[in-house]
DNA sequence: CAGCCTCATCGAAGCGCTTCGACGGACGTA
DNA sequence: TACGTCCGTCGAAGCGCTTCGATGAGGCTG
């Protein structure tokens, strides 16, 4: 069963092989009738153009890179939702992805986009000082960014608005009445990373909270069972005035829950907790946790769509910032503002 | 700055082109010093084949597919693992990865392969009645799959000996004495749909505790929190001689943990513990578990090694099947034979 | 020293597709 | 009726690479 090309489908209706090339890609009009025909024949045969060929005749390999961090602290659920959220919007562009780590570092996109095997590139997890961004700019390669390096000019990055969400969160609480309120947050390596993310939510968080005259805590937390349990004991000693927590490390999620119920406070009686993550994590909580969604789909489209874009030539703007969704569920409650904390005992 | 074609480079080095197709391919003896010419005029100028044009001439992309499945009850961290040696391992070949999502269905499949886009496959998480593998006897692209279908034949599979990796648990429970024991599976959805790794896993754990003369329970169990917790108190107080619990299921790992803390259940004094899952996980829980591992790096690394491998023309075996390996951690301990459970109260 | 190999290199023919310029016929206009 | 347009289609020239057969220069052999 030999491959099926263009010049068997032509033969087959009966016209030139570039008619059925445009045919297949509209670039000129073809009448209806000569169209009809070509794509019966094409149906009829199977036929499914060459990339390879494709590709060299038109310089458009219709392949973008998605490019991978694998890092210490990542979570690998969110990469993962990330991932399958921009191959199918690619899809719906009629492209594929090329799935690159980094670990191959800058060599690995030099190769890829020498080789022309990809139009264009989408980067995950970019960080405050990430290496590849320089790289970025000297190959002049379209791309798009998930997450903020320090300088993003001339650059199409995308990301949660992370300091609005980390501010939804003391906002809710200050609302609800909780005057004392701790951030929880990534392990100590992401911060030391220079991982914008984390530090946006920290300070957004901050901020909110001393604009509603909340006293805060922050602190790295680890993800360990262990790590966990003791930081939350020793915050609430520390603080027995605290009444509201924000979680913003979804591998310890769980295990803040856990601790609260061995150190017998109820939630939100108690401790309103309210997490930053992937709303399946938040429904499956116990109790269901307040939360602000981690959009993993979302951005990935938006990576797609924008990238989409850029090939096309149409402008882009340099930053997109997705607006947070803050979900009550039943993990937060309301306190007696100015009162004491019924946390205390 | 035009791209640098194998013309720029044959015209620096004084060469004709196919030379420098033949000093880069090695398919040719070229003598030692116009092979150092070519290497030089090649770095000089920072050539890379285009990918498409290569492609095009030999018949041969240099990239595979990797298909994954996106189910619910999948673990995604364990999918982000095998992505990630499916990638590094390809590159140690030379090839790339492009990756697929079964959504697309089996069009996707015959798309990838007629177009030539990709030399070969590689399934992820394939189960028993699975309906790409009709189709990928259809079609004769090469492939491998990881994990069994009902009908091997005529393919390639990879996977953990889950069976014996249940086997494994239960020897080791019985021979540290435990008499009562019982297995907290996958999600009932994963059993309905048929996925193998699942089943064989029970089977290999029931015959194994059976030949040790052990009782037995074996249930699905859900991933929530709740959930959980309300399968793991049932469990214990239906059966309050059991001293031994095999949880194979990553996301409840933690919750049966949980749960058992709040029983006053400690482990492994009063109930042994041990689970089927990525190291990484049991070393995080505490206590540290004792484990047998899902070894998602091994798994990818081999699918990718075998499928290299029928690229070449080479013999492979039909079935490859992992060892477990467990590891003796925290989690479990011995006890008294014969005597009555430390389980009851 | 003719004849034959071997080794290293070259030139040219594709691989299957896109795209550009050309061309013929139908139609409208003068 | 003659001419200019426009529409739909065709043919051919590449795109950058691999690969096959050919070629020429040495080195052996008898």
């Amino acid at each position: 069963m030999r491959t099926v090309t263009i010049a068997d489908v032509a033969k087959h209706a009966g016209v030139a092989v570039s008619t059925v090339s445009y045919v297949l890609s509209g670039k000129r009009a073809i009448s209806a009738t000569t169209s009809q025909r070509v794509m019966r024949s094409v149906r009829a045969l199977g036929y499914h153009p060459n990339a390879g060929a494709r590709a060299l005749a038109s310089k458009r390999s219709n392949v973008i890179a998605l490019v991978l961090p694998l890092r210490a602290g990542m979570h690998l659920p969110v990469l993962m939702q990330f991932a399958t959220s921009v191959v199918t919007t690619a899809r719906q562009f009629d492209h594929d992805v090329l799935l690159m780590t980094a670990d191959e570092g800058p060599d690995g996109l030099r190769r890829v986009a020498a080789s022309a095997l990809v139009d264009g590139l989408v980067l995950m997890d970019v960080e405050i000082h990430d290496p590849r961004v320089p790289l970025l700019r000297e190959l002049g390669e379209p791309s798009v960014l998930i997450g903020f390096p320090a300088d993003p000019t001339g650059l199409t990055c995308v990301d949660l608005d992370f300091a609005r969400a980390g501010a939804e969160c003391a906002e809710h609480l200050a609302t609800l009445g909780h005057r004392h309120i701790a951030l929880l947050g990534a392990p100590r390596v992401v911060y030391e990373r220079g991982t914008g993310y984390a530090e946006r939510t920290m300070e957004g968080f901050l901020e909110a909270a001393r604009g509603h005259g909340a006293t805060t805590i922050a602190l790295p937390c680890e993800e360990g069972f262990d790590e966990v349990s003791a930081t939350v004991t020793t915050l609430l000693a520390d603080h027995p005035e605290l009444s509201g927590l924000v979680v913003h490390n979804e591998a310890a999620v769980d295990h803040v829950l856990g601790t609260l119920r061995m150190l017998g406070r109820r939630v939100p009686e108690d401790v309103s907790v309210i997490a930053i993550c992937p709303d399946d994590v938040a429904e499956r909580a116990s109790p269901p946790l307040t939360s602000v969604a981690i959009p993993a789909a979302d951005v990935g489209h938006q990576a797609v769509r924008l990238l989409m874009a850029k090939l096309d030539g149409s402008f882009v703007p340099d930053a997109t910032l997705l607006a947070p969704r803050l979900t009550v569920r039943q993990s937060t409650g309301g306190q007696i503002t100015g009162g004491q904390s019924t946390g205390e005992r």
